[in-house]
RNA sequence: GCCGAAGUGGCGGAAUGGCAGACGCGAAGGUCUCAAAAACCUUUGAGCUUAGCUCGUGUGGGUUCGACUCCCACCUUCGGCACCA
């Protein structure tokens, strides 16, 4: 031993030593290649440098890291890379609360994650570190979104976009949760804006495939139902009673039951609707549109709640059995999905027969239930058809086809898929994000800014104001600009980027830390990518691992990476509670650092990898963690006496050993 | 309502068809000490008529020589989705 100071175990000496030789030495940043190693890229998720690393940090990446390690000592040759996702909210909000400029704000932070990174003893390779809100990162953000709009993958459109009031600025439909901002929980407005989205919608078919992935049963699930694939029948209703050479488009997944149709019901927002509305009914309706505007969207797609509606006055045709069918219009009818419009068929589908039982509408069973069934209910189930002209008799399953394609030869309507998907929509009314590279101009419309114009950089003199409006709506410098194609004075988009953009392609860039001229070299992808295994919370089962899928699809398409899938292999981290309650900030926190004051963080670490299986979470107790730091004292104990065993000389050692060995065998007996 | 995961001592958990409760926490007793802390040793699922026996892995059935483990039904908890036509 070098000094009597090692004799007892003391983890801050140790664990400083080592992370400070770690780093001098560069053991963990990872060579491109190695010979007769495999090339293995471990990435946790890179987190948001929201201040202190808490607790769940720890139970994010040190086990992680552990795994790193694992596949080192395996002989893989291991890049671990850590990053930072440093757009956002928290930033603006430190800026606009205490007058904190946001790029300082976010620097510290890093700064403050980078040394807690370290004392957390974790092997990353910082000579890849990326931050998103640096320039030589964000240009590519930019650049990608040049690319995808060149490609049809990026458009603008106006439309009525998920508001959250507090945060001052439109979301994406994933990030909504039950009505309410992702982020910050307040309740979720429309709001009628243009907006920038990428056509992910575009890739549900593809996104729907995972077969070759290893992820969590849990997530594919989640991403399924999140795409939410139907597939069915548009077809037409005739208006021309009331509209010449007008109809009304309905999507049905039961195709089969179009002879039990009793009603239509179409959205409130319905973009015919105020056309065919009837003046008896004229008041009603008017004023059921003016309600259902006012209803929040939280209400209006409860469950719980009653399903209401009005009589229009008018009717259309069923193409079927030319039938009139009388037209209402309905709230629980969404003008987002499918056609904005539904057929009612309330024999055979239970919200349906709640409306018609309301507004005594008539109820025709057109598959035949089970002998006992009483009709107090919808019948779902499967059966033969009835009531269905020519299609009387077969079962309503294989009715579906025959029915479909009756219904394309006669140019009645046609098969459809419907997703719940919607495109991303990007755009964000905010400060501190990657700017949207496009210009305004009066002559030349909507002009991208040219590849080597950029990056649009974010201007660093600003000011906040108290209304939450994004500064870069009042800085002239950045917003006024002349038009690259005609030179005249134009316009900048002031709207920035989700941060999810940022994070949808950074693994590429670790691959390829280096690289100016181009996003990343396709030899780093070839010795890289995909990822092997990537590691994080499943809270982003919907956002960044879905947008993460999307955009290495896309850049494959744009010919920029090779691979369609981006994690080969996933593992989602449980959740770490504490008295039965999840461990936050705010509510049950949980500092980590008197713990690595009295313990060391390797105790922390062995702690926490070792309280159970690390996808099913577990329960910190503030006790229990005596029991590794006891664990790791005998470790020390056993090393330091073999190290004083091997010092004594071999006549003394070979003694030693005798006593040792009776005296242990006297124990057994 | 739909989809998914999970239910084992006082607690975290182990065992994937073969001695249930590894390992750890906590608790009790002991050693050391003037004393305490630390450390170390022993005990620790429940019950009984206690060298032993019986019961015991959410509940009820089943398969098997043998089930925490496989099958069926149900209950509870957690996570996700939810008027998706």
């Amino acid at each position: 031993m070098e000094s009597d100071k090692f004799e007892k175990y003391n983890p801050s000496l140790i664990e400083n030593k080592w992370t400070v030789k770690w780093e001098e030495d560069g053991i963990y940043n990872a060579k491109n290649n190695v010979k007769g190693k495999e090339n293995y890229f471990a990435l946790s998720m890179f987190p948001y440098p929201s201040g202190n690393l808490h607790i769940g940090h720890w139970y994010a990446f040190a086990p992680a890291d552990a795994h790193a390690r694992f596949r080192r000592m395996q002989g893989y040759n291991v890049m671990h890379p850590q990053g930072f996702d440093s757009f956002g909210l928290p930033a603006e909000n430190a800026a606009i609360e205490n007058g904190i400029n946001p790029s300082k704000w976010t620097l510290e932070n890093i700064n403050n994650f980078r040394k807690e990174f370290r004392s957390m003893g974790t092997s990353y390779d910082w000579s890849r570190e990326l931050v998103t809100s640096d320039p030589e990162y964000y240009k590519w953000n930019q650049h990608f979104f040049l690319e995808f709009y060149n490609n049809n993958l990026a458009y603008r459109a106006s439309g009525l976009a998920n508001w959250c009031p507090k945060d001052q600025t439109t979301l994406a439909n994933e990030q909504v949760k039950d009505g309410s901002c992702e982020r910050c929980g307040t309740e979720v407005l429309k709001k009628e804006l243009p907006q920038w989205f990428f056509r992910i919608t575009d890739y549900a078919e593809e996104l729907l495939d995972m077969g070759k992935i290893n992820w969590p049963e849990k997530i594919k699930m989640m991403q399924r139902n999140w795409i939410g694939k139907s597939i069915g029948v548009t077809i037409k209703f005739d208006l021309d009673e009331f509209i010449e050479g007008e109809f009304i488009e309905t999507f049905t997944t039961r195709i089969d039951t179009i002879f039990g149709v009793t009603f239509i019901v179409l959205s409130p927002e319905h973009k015919i609707l105020k056309s065919i509305i009837q003046d008896e009914q004229r008041d009603s309706v008017y004023s059921y549109i003016e309600n259902a505007a006012r209803i929040s969207e939280i209400e209006r797609t409860s469950t719980e709640r009653d399903k209401t509606g009005v009589f229009t006055g008018a009717y259309c045709i069923n193409p079927l059995n030319n039938e009139r069918i009388p037209i209402y219009v309905g709230d629980y009818v969404l003008s987002s999905y499918g056609t904005g419009a539904v057929m009612g068929v309330p024999a055979h589908d239970q919200r349906d027969y709640i409306f018609a039982e309301k507004y005594n509408l008539e109820i025709r069973v057109v598959v035949k239930p089970e002998e006992n069934f009483n009709i107090n209910e919808a019948w779902v189930e499967e059966g033969n058809l009835i009531n269905s002209g020519e299609f009387s008799g077969l079962n309503n399953n294989l009715a579906k086809d025959t029915i479909a394609d009756f219904i394309e030869e006669k140019k009645l309507g046609t098969r459809t898929i419907t997703y719940h998907l919607r495109d991303w929509l990007i755009s964000r009314q905010r400060y501190w994000g990657t700017p949207i590279p496009i210009i305004y101009c009066e002559q030349c419309g909507t002009v991208p800014v040219p590849f080597d114009q950029l990056p649009v950089l974010l201007p660093d003199n600003v000011e906040f104001n108290p209304t939450g409006k994004s500064p870069l709506t009042l800085n002239k410098e950045f917003l006024y600009t002349t038009c690259p194609k005609c030179g005249d004075e134009a316009k900048r988009e002031t709207d920035t980027m989700d941060t999810f953009v940022d994070s949808s392609w950074y693994h590429f860039k670790f691959m390829s830390p280096d690289s100016k001229d181009v996003p990343f070299r396709s030899e780093d992808l070839i010795n890289w990518g995909p990822i092997h295994q990537y590691m994080g919370g499943a809270e982003h089962a919907v956002m960044h691992l879905l947008y993460s899928r999307f955009f290495t699809k896309a850049l494959r398409d744009l010919n920029y990476v090779n691979i369609s899938e981006p994690y080969t292999k996933l593992f989602n981290q449980g959740m770490l509670i504490k008295d039965h309650k999840k461990i936050s900030k705010r509510s049950n926190p949980l500092n980590p650092d008197p713990v690595i004051q009295k313990y060391g963080s390797d105790t922390l670490r062995s702690y926490l990898m070792f309280l159970g299986p690390w996808d099913q979470g577990g329960d910190w107790s503030d006790s229990g963690i005596n029991g590794i730091y006891r664990w790791l004292n005998r470790v020390w104990a056993i090393s330091i006496s073999i190290k004083k065993f091997n010092d004594v000389g071999d006549q003394k050692k070979d003694e030693t050993l005798i006593v040792f060995s009776h005296k242990t065998t006297k124990k057994i007996l």
